[in-house]
DNA sequence: GTAGTCACTATTTGA
DNA sequence: TAGTGACTAC
């Protein structure tokens, strides 16, 4: 079936690989697309293709890997084929299947006004199921548990598979936590309860969806999305691929479906993405046709051999060359520094240089790190040389406190039953519902299973608390009726001024409370803006985006670091290199290349986790068009010590005649028992920490293998001790003779600072 | 029931 | 260091 309207001239702006993968529509396709191969290009105009081929744009799935990705390949895709671009359902794997729930989570036993539960509030319902089991937190850590669950939802274990599962369980024994698949369990049905669903449900409740299938509701899918296309499809975890393959699999034959990835791009592991997927695309789908795009057009000839030398290095890879037609530009450029502030300073130096030489723009400047704690430094060097600057990451606008009170009312008001949203403004502000009480809504909730607003009236609360309930309940009764009759920006103004939060701010009347409310403020504008979004985008006229308060909540919890970034601002760009995926620059900083951090220390032990650091690291340099500066400190200045770390291993991975560097890499120290502040401790020209048992200026700390049990030893803050123990897992056991709470301390060896004195 | 202090502890990436 | 949770005093 083919248009009328015959002009596929976009096709003459492709290479020949590009076009045939642009152009093979039927059966499986499988693009392994080298960073700035044309990856973009080849995904919107494949969609291009088929729209002008003859396929309805609704009947196109595209899952994406960020919001901002989705919205823009539809505006290239509009260039091609007009205003039928916005029917194409394109978007992230989770704002996509949350839209299906929305429609459809009734049929699994969900309010299809679902609250989608971020992990601030995972963990604190993790915190109090460890109450309700008598389980110490301490030992039962609520992040790892957390991530625990999470992985065993990305692989599709139920809470009472878990608790059959040999491996699982006998890993949870080691280490000490037990009873995590109890915790799992209640969990599960302390969600549900609160009619919540966490990121992970987003995904799995759709596998549930499509899999238990009631009144055939796979069917409606299937026959809907008869192409599919996945970007990034190396970061997609096993659970995604299972509901990948139930989208497109239709009567056990239609395979329309095309993935575009890199395994050398693979930086999600951390997340339960695999690797294995794109092996496994190829198992399970055998007559896959594959394309290679291996020519590189962002990059000079110096990135694309400084990147290729680099990933040589991992083991495990699909073969590939990537190539680039472009000369070789500058070299890469390498700059030792003393301590992180000198790396500071010069990173800005360098910055201000690059915009005179090459007259670049701010815009056109990254500034990538391994951990979003370094850009403080350089926001401050920046900041001093009246450089323009956006950090993206780290704490986010809807991460503030008196936001997310805000938005709790707001989800409140959707969803009664949210349980952590009722926790968080039941007493905010103060109405007089104090532990006490919300400990006996807790309590009751839990014995009778049911969310805590389902027993607020039942309960009898004493004198003052029973009145305030009556009004807290009030407050939310009114925001609900308000929601269903107004539109967001209405509902969010009621609620802000309902709530008595802007009264409580006026009434403190100081700058931070001014700033607090500016806050507030600048939420209700981008509600607003959200609300009359419907007006401006005529073309978007899918089904469910009406600009209620619901849809706004599930926008802003879905809402990835690279949606948040404005293009038209001339600033320089700071981010984490994992926020950077699939973003380019002219001149890219990657600073911190120091061992323990670049790679982090967390991945040494591990040889796979090691070269996901490697293809990190390749990420951040091929962000690069033109100029590539690494940059590394001596020293640095890291939770109250400072630590000394060698220059970063992949520094030596570069051949050196590609490298320009303010040092010779020649003198880089020898890979020596490990000096882990060994001996060079330095005292820092700042107030001494008060409480000092020890002198500084005399201690000595030895590296941490040299620590046995047995010895006498001095620690900075609690004096001399006894070591007792040490564990399977680096931990000693230390009795502190004169410490004044309990004697006996557990020290994770890998952090602590230990000076021997007496074998 | 609330506010303030104090000691302890954990350090990555993120939808 | 910074964030948190427990404890104490009002």
């Amino acid at each position: 079936m083919q248009n009328t309207d015959l002009s596929f001239s976009y096709l003459d702006d492709l290479n020949d690989i590009q076009r045939q993968a642009v152009t093979t529509i039927e059966g499986p396709v499988m693009v392994i697309a080298g960073p700035g191969s044309g990856k973009t290009r080849v995904l919107t105009f494949r969609i291009a293709h088929l729209i002008k081929s003859g396929i309805a744009p609704w009947q196109i799935l595209a899952l994406t890997f960020t919001n901002k990705a989705a919205k823009e390949m539809k505006g290239r895709i509009e260039q091609v084929v007009g205003q039928s671009a916005y029917k194409v359902w394109a978007g992230t794997f989770h704002s996509i299947f949350s839209r299906i729930l929305r429609v459809e989570a009734h049929r699994i036993g969900y309010p299809n006004d679902f609250t989608i539960y971020d992990t601030d509030d995972s963990k604190s319902v993790i915190k109090e199921i460890l109450k309700t089991l008598s389980l110490n937190p301490k030992e039962y850590n609520v992040g790892a548990v957390r991530s625990r669950i999470s992985s065993a939802k990305s692989n599709l274990i139920t809470p009472k598979a878990y608790g059959t599962n040999e491996e699982l369980l006998m890993a949870d024994q080691m280490n000490r936590r037990p009873m995590t698949h109890k915790i799992y369990e209640k969990y599960v049905a302390k969600c549900l309860r609160a009619g919540a669903m966490d990121f992970d449900d987003l995904l799995l409740q759709t596998f549930k969806l499509l899999y238990t299938n009631p009144d055939n509701i796979r069917d409606k899918y299937q026959s809907q999305f008869k192409y599919l296309m996945v970007d990034e499809f190396q970061d997609t975890n096993f659970l995604q691929y299972e509901i990948l393959k139930l989208f497109s699999i239709y009567n056990g034959s239609n395979h329309n479906i095309c993935i575009v990835g890199d395994d050398a791009q693979s930086i999600y592991s951390f997340r339960g993405a695999t690797i294995e997927n794109i092996l496994q695309f190829e198992q399970d789908f055998p007559d896959v046709k594959t394309f290679k795009l291996e020519q590189n057009y962002r990059s000079t000839n110096y990135i694309v051999q400084a990147a290729n030398e680099i990933i040589n290095q991992n083991s495990r890879q699909i073969q590939k060359k990537i190539w680039t037609a472009n000369d070789g530009g500058h070299k890469i450029k390498l700059t030792k520094a003393m301590t992180e502030n000198e790396e500071g300073k010069l990173v800005a130096d360098k910055i201000i240089e690059q915009k005179n030489r090459y007259s670049l723009a701010n815009k056109d400047i990254a500034i990538l790190y391994r951990t979003n704690a370094q850009s403080r430094i350089f926001e401050e060097y920046l900041r001093r040389n009246n450089i323009a600057y956006k950090i993206y990451g780290g704490i986010s606008f809807y991460q503030r406190k008196e936001i997310k009170d805000i938005i709790a009312y707001m989800r409140l008001s959707i969803n009664h039953k949210d349980d952590e949203a009722l926790k968080r403004v039941i007493n905010y502000p103060k109405r007089g519902i104090g532990q006490t009480s919300v400990g006996k809504i807790i309590q009751i909730a839990n014995d009778n299973e049911v969310s805590m607003w389902e027993c607020l009236n039942s309960i009898d609360f004493n004198g003052r608390a029973k009145k305030s309930v009556g009004e807290f309940v009030n407050i939310v009764r009114a925001s609900q009726q308000k929601a269903k009759t107004s539109d967001a920006y209405k509902t969010a103004l009621f609620i802000v001024k309902k709530s008595g939060i802007i009264d409580l701010f006026k009434a403190e009347n100081s700058i931070e409370a001014q700033g607090r409310i500016d806050n507030i403020n600048a939420l209700l504008d981008g509600i607003q803006e959200f609300t009359e979004d419907d007006i401006l985008e005529e073309g978007e006229n899918i089904d469910n985006q009406e600009r209620t308060l619901s849809n706004f909540l599930q926008t802003i919890s879905l809402m990835t670091d690279q949606d948040k970034k404005e293009d038209n601002v001339d600033s320089v760009t700071m981010m984490s290199v994992h926020a950077a995926k699939g973003l380019e620059y002219k001149s890219v900083f990657v600073v911190g290349m120091e061992e323990n951090l670049f790679p982090s220390y967390m991945s040494l032990s591990s040889p796979d986790q090691l070269e996901e650091e490697r293809r990190l690291f390749y990420v951040a340099i091929t962000r690069a068009e033109q100029h590539i500066s690494l940059s590394f400190a001596n020293s640095r200045y890291q939770y109250g010590n400072v630590r000394f770390n060698d220059p970063s291993r992949f520094l030596d991975e570069i051949s050196d005649d590609i490298i320009e560097a303010n040092i010779t890499m020649k003198a880089k120290p020898e890979f020596g028992p490990p000096k882990v502040l060994g001996g060079n401790f330095k005292k820092l020209p700042q107030n001494k920490p008060k409480g000092l048992a020890v002198d500084a200026s005399n201690f000595k700390p030895n590296p941490a293998s040299e620590i046995r049990v047995g010895q006498q030893i001095l620690h900075l803050k609690f004096g001399q001790g006894e070591v007792l123990s040490i564990d399977e897992r680096n931990v000693a056991t230390i009795r502190f003779s004169n410490a004044i709470d309990s004697p006996e301390k557990r020290i994770m060896l890998q952090y602590a600072r230990l000076q021997i004195i007496e074998e």
